[in-house]
DNA sequence: CAACCACTTTACGTTAACGTCAACGTCGTC
DNA sequence: GACGACGTTGACGTTAACGTAAAGTGGTTG
């Protein structure tokens, strides 16, 4: 778990295009972030994504990468695809959601930044126990070498 | 997934005793960092914790403390109890480790390394989210209240 | 046209990280 | 001495997030 370094593809070095008309495949988006097709399938039976249709293939367009790209992230942060979708579903529905809802939103919201801000805390604990566990390790090998 | 707020117990607050004798059961151990005990002896299990017994029974020193909790924040930070336990096996076998073993695991620990800067990043970029999607939030739900 | 992709659906398999029983031992106490 | 709280060891169940294999469709290329 935790790799990949070389994903995030942001080609966004274009004349800014009123309205970028690029579209996917599954196999494209899958080595973009090299994920395999199975799991953009699957991401698509979860409800987190919900590409058009060309026959039976699948056609992603940019809403739909930024989509993945968002749900990948969410996923190295911890959350689970049931999180993610819950979030992804009530910002679809917000133009006309009820106060309701839009309340829930933000509890929501509120809810994962406790987690974000959590999460920076515990980084930087588990930054101290890196340096201290390194610092140990090169005093050995320090004596080791004589 | 995600969730305790009331965990991480440290009262550091003594006189700084020599060596802290104080002893856990599994169940205050389970109470204070909010897991049950099945976890806590899955974790013995999967080689992340070895506390002492006394006949059956097991009983947790401080050091056994220290474990879980290191335990517990590698897990919120998405570390799977494999690579948790690597790093103790190699953490413990430090002392007298020769040097390919140190060597690796100055690489594991900058492996994780990166993996923060990476988390890091992704928490910036998901704070972003989440402010821009509060944002809109809260203008529909100004327009709503007219 | 055959061969080869890349795509599709269906369905069963797998792994990690526990949960959930059952069946039992050991205290303290009422 | 029965009862409840806590501990123990199996052993089987469960869930999330895919992997993998089988069998078929549709385009293009030598």
């Amino acid at each position: 778990m935790m790799n990949a370094s070389k994903a995030d593809p942001t080609p966004t070095a274009n004349g800014s295009l009123p309205t970028q008309r690029r579209t996917y495949s599954i196999g494209e988006l899958a080595r973009m972030f090299e994920v395999t097709p199975r799991t953009i399938r699957f991401y698509e039976q979860e409800g987190l994504l919900a590409p058009e249709r060309r026959g039976q293939t699948r056609i992603y367009h940019e809403k739909d990468r930024v989509r993945l790209k968002l749900t990948l992230r969410g996923k190295r942060l911890g959350f689970s695809l049931a999180e993610i979708r819950e979030v992804i579903e009530m910002y679809d529905a917000m133009p006309d959601g009820n106060a309701r809802q839009l309340k829930r939103l933000l509890e929501i919201l509120a809810d994962k930044r406790n987690n974000m801000e959590r999460q920076l805390e515990d980084i930087r604990l588990m930054q101290r126990e890196l340096d201290d566990v390194e610092m140990r390790a090169r005093e050995v090998l320090e004596r080791l070498d004589h």
